[in-house]
DNA sequence: TTTTGTATTAAAAACGATTTTTTATAATAT
DNA sequence: ATATTATAAAAAATCGTTTTTAATACAAAA
């Protein structure tokens, strides 16, 4: 029987990882906690505690902290130590319009990029297709490759990781973090939020990328960015 | 007596630098020696034999090889070390249009941020003098603040650094400093390399910042950002 | 009262000797 | 030829300690 090669990603990382380091573990951990809150923002990062909290020596921690320092979700105040870096509207807007700035150029490019670009599509087509079956309420947890915010992540990196720059990716991956530490900093606990409808959004940015349309996508990219704005600035 | 209120940049970084740690001494020194070739692409950065050479402990080199894995100057290969990034003509392309892209939109924004534009404007002027009364051949050594390579530095940030975006103004430095570093690996040995006017470069990016002209500005700039591929590839 | 200097404390920064783990290489046996 | 095992080398990490540095509190002087 012929049947059609249907190559679908794979629904969880099963590709076995290279032995981490407790420096990579550490860092995802305390990555997390930044981005969730459990981490304040200003607070304190001594060595410390968190020697004690993780159980290990100085070493995977500072490494880790330092780390954290170029992501920008740490400070590093020298001769002080470490805090968890601090969030402000300022913030919020410089990371939201460098996105959009950024963004509108790598989904271009993305787009423009013929090679294998059905695969991508189809892609596209599927993460969508999980994201919006899963509860975006849900608790975040980065170790859990199937969650919402993770597929969500993955469909937006795979949005604009075809650009043909690996740099471009890597700082559109950055900014995505820092807008997710926002979210649940800031606009998460306002009620009115939840009332928004992500999946039309996400439908509506695969319609335009799946009609080819560059223009169009750029439009629903930039509109979905700043629907968050809207109700962190509408509802406080 | 009236005179005119002329506030000019100090030549020299005058201003005393909060004491630095070891790690961001080491972090400078280790960089310096990436980029100007002294630490060869692909070399194995043994924490064992920079401890000796930097004469401090693990902590330090650890933690500067860290940050400059962020920097894409380091590669950490998990439970096997450190090594200098590789480069290649594919990684020198991608920096060339990642800038392209990123810094047409930067000076954009720059150009179009009304606030302190006549300060901005004479800083330039300025840089660009001392630039052009320097021997852009000389030794590259980010310590001295008053050499060609660090004017130059500044000079070229500093164009782009009023978009009102320090995440830009950051992912800029790095792929400055990328390309930097492809600069002295891959073609500054090349003789025809020399005869390159960069001085006439600069000041035709000047001048269409002072005629307030965004298009031109940007032509000029990726011109002078496409002269170096060229030389590149003419030449070898 | 305000300022200046001094002692105390706490934590960061850094060392260095050591242990555990991992990888790479060579040697051996199947 | 291939797989297995032993060996060596270096990375990763610990841990106790020392040196710096910054913050605080307190006393002395202007």
């Amino acid at each position: 029987m012929n049947m059609v090669n249907l190559k679908v990603q794979p629904r969880i990382e099963t590709t076995k990882l290279p032995s981490q380091s407790l420096i990579t573990k550490i860092y995802n951990k305390i990555k997390k906690s930044l981005i969730n809150g459990d981490l304040k923002p200003g607070e304190k990062l001594k060595i410390d505690d968190l020697k004690n909290k993780y159980d290990s020596g100085h070493t995977p921690i500072r490494e880790a902290l330092t780390s954290l320092v170029k992501d920008g979700l740490v400070e590093r105040i020298e001769q002080k130590g470490f805090i968890a870096s601090n969030v402000s509207i300022k913030h919020f807007n410089e990371v939201l319009k460098t996105r959009i700035w950024i963004e509108e150029i790598a989904i271009k490019k993305s787009m423009e990029n013929k090679e294998g670009l059905e695969e991508w599509e189809e892609n596209l087509i599927l993460l969508n297709h999980r994201l919006s079956k899963k509860d975006w309420t849900e608790k975040y947890n980065p170790e859990n490759f199937d969650s919402w915010e993770m597929i969500h992540k993955q469909f937006h990196i795979s949005l604009i990781s075809r650009s043909g720059s690996d740099y471009l990716t890597k700082f559109c991956e950055q900014l995505y973090d820092q807008n997710l530490r926002f979210r649940f900093l800031l606009i998460k606990n306002k009620k009115n939020y939840l009332k928004r409808n992500v999946n039309i959004e996400h439908q509506d940015i695969l319609n335009a990328v799946l009609s080819r349309d560059v223009i169009s996508t750029q439009k629903n990219l930039v509109k979905h960015y700043k629907v968050t704005d809207k109700y962190f600035k509408g509802d406080r």
